[in-house]
DNA sequence: CGTGACAGTGCACACATGTTCACTCAAGCT
DNA sequence: AGCTTGAGTGAACATGTGTGCACTGTCACG
């Protein structure tokens, strides 16, 4: 045998998790029957229990996969570091629409089951952006300008840039790749950003 | 009787479109099941049918009808005049929580099936907010400062808005009617926009 | 070489689903 | 008063669901 036995176990649980994450894209995370995804992959359906002990076992699974490319996004936004304000906008969402691209699936599982989605996997789904939020805040704290601020207040701006970038990645997620679509929300999203920074530049806390 | 004919129907009409929106806030619409309508409702299965053609029907519906408050959300606001874009922007966040508390159903509704519900839903949805973002653009063409804006400038500060405006919706559905965390939501979301009435100020087009 | 672990099989069960059909029986018209 | 219309009924259907249980065959190890 060419494989391992533990690699072939291996092997059939990442089918699996590929098969129910594209079989949940046209519909939803609750609708998916395991069935269906034991058919997709190949397996006969009490074979799932080998490698899942549920069905809502596999959901969890998927939304944790799903967090790490979330989390993989939000490094690779960190480290694209620049200089002025205007090469890091453009960078960032360079990177933005890179990351979407290429982990597309997953970031439309999370858009689709962030609201939609079981109670533990919206919680897991909003910690993660709550995560960005935070870290952002704190990176605000080192940025000229905004440390002075006050914590409230880089909260604010924070809260504002995230739920910018998640609506970009909404709106890449309904234009399609290397599409005019793409560029344009590209280019609308670097505008905002930059209409942002703007008004953080003259922001004056009245309480 | 008391009632007609027709107001019966009517009744029962009413009654499973708000059992459908009740039990669809458990999960989705995709996991809504006829049957657990009906029972809800208190008639047999079969009787759904005098009243929609198939399930599918009752989910466009639904969908009509949270549009439906939608606009009326978006009536609301432009109707909430103001002077200053201080008391503008005031305003139209009261009136904002006003009308999300009103009708939260309906707004988790659209927030859930947003990119969770059937393509039929998705694109109503999508279309509901694209002309709120139109709407406000046109407006921009008639306020001072943004009279000047290229139509491009003003689309983009438009998405931007709504967009904040989305995310305030959904962060607001989280937070519970009247707490702190709802007054929280309701001052960041107003610095928030007066952030991007600021930056607004100051933009100057940078193609 | 022999033996145990275990991924995958196949059958079974009890239950939920959407939709059909012929029906009842009271309201509302002529 | 008589007749039609139609909201609601109840049984039936074919199909899909999750999960339990006894099984097989092969890989990996003593």
């Amino acid at each position: 045998m060419t494989e391992t036995r533990g690699e072939r176990k291996e092997k059939t649980r990442r089918a699996i998790l590929d098969a129910a994450l594209a079989l949940s894209s046209d519909t939803t995370l609750v609708a998916l029957s395991l069935r269906q995804v034991a058919k997709e992959v190949g397996i006969v359906p009490t074979a799932f229990y080998r490698h899942f002990a549920s069905i809502d076992d596999l959901g969890l699974a998927l939304v944790e996969e799903a967090l790490d490319t979330l989390r993989t996004l939000l490094r690779e936004l960190r480290s694209s570091a620049g200089q002025d304000a205007r090469t890091i906008i453009d960078g960032s969402v360079t990177v933005l629409v890179e990351q979407v691209r290429q982990h597309q699936a997953q970031f439309a599982f999370i858009a689709r089951e962030r609201f939609a989605g079981p109670p533990a996997v919206r919680e897991a789904i909003a910690r993660g952006i709550g995560l960005a939020e935070r870290e952002l805040s704190t990176d605000l704290a080192y940025l000229p300008g905004t440390d002075k601020w006050s914590d409230e207040d880089r909260q604010t701006l924070s809260s504002l840039i995230v739920g910018a970038m998640v609506t970009t990645v909404e709106r890449l997620l309904t234009a399609a790749a290397g599409s005019t679509a793409e560029g344009r929300v590209a280019a609308s999203t670097r505008a905002q950003l930059r209409m942002m920074v703007i008004g953080a530049k003259h922001w004056r806390s009245t309480p």
